[in-house]
DNA sequence: AACTAGGCTCAGGAAAATTGACCCTCACAT
DNA sequence: ATGTGAGGGTCAATTTTCCTGAGCCTAGTT
């Protein structure tokens, strides 16, 4: 009878991946999301580590958490690790799946810039398997699944188009407008997420009308619908709304247009290399025709596995 | 209200450890027993990767697993990316509790060489603590939390001593021996995890005695103290009985001695940087009296906490 | 004085991880 | 051919871990 040596159970990873992201990120609350677990869950965590350490890693203030020097000391060798193993999983995961590509969006662009593309994606490449994911915020590429981000970015490196904004409305709706003034006869419809749309372009104006406030969506494309139904008046962000306008469900009674700072931006942490079905997928979507422009076909019925 | 973004859930940490741990060790049942888990539990890992892989990573035959051309290709990545966690670990560790050493031992060498030599240390460097791990076979230095390893190995560096085996017995049962063929009469005492001791010595003889089979420990130390106590004949470790043999508990009644390929090899991965504790602790190691040596004082009564 | 951001605590419950017992297959040595 | 042992696989049950949700706390801010 062998005696079993009691082997001291060392770390849990996810403990020392909670530290990372805290330590990183300055806060538990954004470790917290990153990994996207509550904060009381990161807290645990690094509670756990400490106590196992012995030594405190973080001050707590009321204000946020600092590292302590312990924590600096090691916090680039853990970044520097947890980083080389989310590489190690992209790599798998493309290794294993080569024509398959992920692509992290906003649910409004996933619905209303890249949904009305990928018909002409997939018969461009019919071997390749596109995989959307909506997030609200562009995930960390260097951990996160994702092949490619496109969202709304200020840095304007891979910029696919500007974000150019102004008011939308169903054509009824248009005929009953003649001036910005008029804007305050009418509900304007805005976003949770792009509640100052309004006030940003209205500020623009050299004289800023009232505006009316009206209902607001948590989804941007919901708020498309509804202003395509004449419920009200819309800010229009030129990249999402270009086809509605095309087509002529949606029109825009004013000429001024802003266009903000950032701007819709499709990029990879990682190099894209040639012949990879994400390269050809990034490819082709910066050389993918405006939304103004005919498309060849329309979408086809088929949906995909 | 927000919609909730359903994250897709990534791979679990563990699974990855597993493959990478299965891949590195050309097995299952290896790798299992580097994790301190069973078989069945890295089955299950890595199945988990392949499912959400959607593609194998090892090819099953009946005498193992062989890595495929996938697992292959990312496995040095997995192993860099562990090597690196495990490094930081450590060195958090050892930032944390700078003046504690830890040493994984053979539990036999931590009661008979370890154990009696630390009164001495201690009083040498009363502020290092020394924590002992007694493991069955040398840990994976790069992943555990240990400073030190101390063990019988082929590797002639950083030897202690030679292995240097010869039978011992009580002194009283000793005056009943003359010759090597009156092994016999006697019961011979094995450790079960050495089985093979005592065929080694006898068959290093020109004459080789017989050998009277007689109990098996788990325990070397157990088996120590039975010889101790008049039970029989054992094959003598030099280094583990030495202590006994000086203070006149144990005495070898035949001369021929034995030496074998390995021995007694206190080392660490990673270099030990002058200044610290586990160098200090390993550099009096090194420089310790051989057992027979008289020491400076018994062992005090002191229970360190 | 209320509000907010950021953490902490704690109990309860969901999800992993792990075990343990058993089956299977082959290579190798009877 | 007949064991035997090594190496995996499977499955149900259990333990452990992880996470949440609600409420509390503190210190800046309004």
């Amino acid at each position: 009878m062998p005696v079993a040596p009691p082997r001291p159970k060392d770390i849990p990873l996810t403990a020392l991946r909670a530290f990372e992201a805290a330590a990183r990120l300055h806060g538990f609350a954004a470790a917290a999301q990153e990994l996207g677990v509550t904060p009381g869950a990161v807290t645990a965590h690094v509670k756990q580590l400490e106590v196992t350490l012995g030594a405190p890693l973080f001050t707590r203030t009321p204000r946020g958490v600092r590292l302590t020097a312990l924590g600096q000391q090691t916090l680039p060798q853990f970044t520097q690790a947890f980083d080389a193993l989310g590489q190690a999983v992209n790599d798998l995961r493309a290794a294993a799946a080569p024509r398959t590509v992920h692509i992290a969006t906003l649910p409004a662009i996933a619905q209303l810039w890249l949904s009305p593309r990928l018909p002409a994606l997939r018969a461009a490449a019919p071997d390749i398997t596109v995989s959307i994911t909506a997030l609200e915020q562009p995930p960390n590429l260097k951990r996160s699944p994702y092949d490619l981000s496109l969202f709304f970015h200020d840095d304007p490196q891979d910029r696919i188009a500007p974000d150019t904004i102004f008011p939308v409305c169903a054509p009824s709706l248009a005929a009953r407008l003649t001036s910005p003034d008029d804007i305050a006869r009418f509900p304007c419809l805005s976003d949770a997420a792009w509640s100052d749309d309004w006030s940003l372009w209205a500020q623009s104006l050299p004289a800023p009308p009232a505006i009316a406030q009206g209902p607001t969506f948590s989804l941007y494309a919901l708020a498309v619908e509804e202003c395509v139904n004449g419920a009200g008046l819309l800010i229009g962000h030129e990249a999402l709304v270009a086809r509605h306008l095309a087509d002529g469900r949606l029109t825009a009674p004013f000429a001024p247009r802003l266009t903000l700072q950032r701007g819709l931006r499709l990029w990879s942490d990682r190099p894209l290399r040639a012949g990879t079905a994400a390269r050809f997928v990034a490819d082709w979507l910066r050389r993918t025709p405006p939304d103004d422009a005919p498309l060849a076909s329309p979408a086809p019925p088929a949906t995909h596995p």
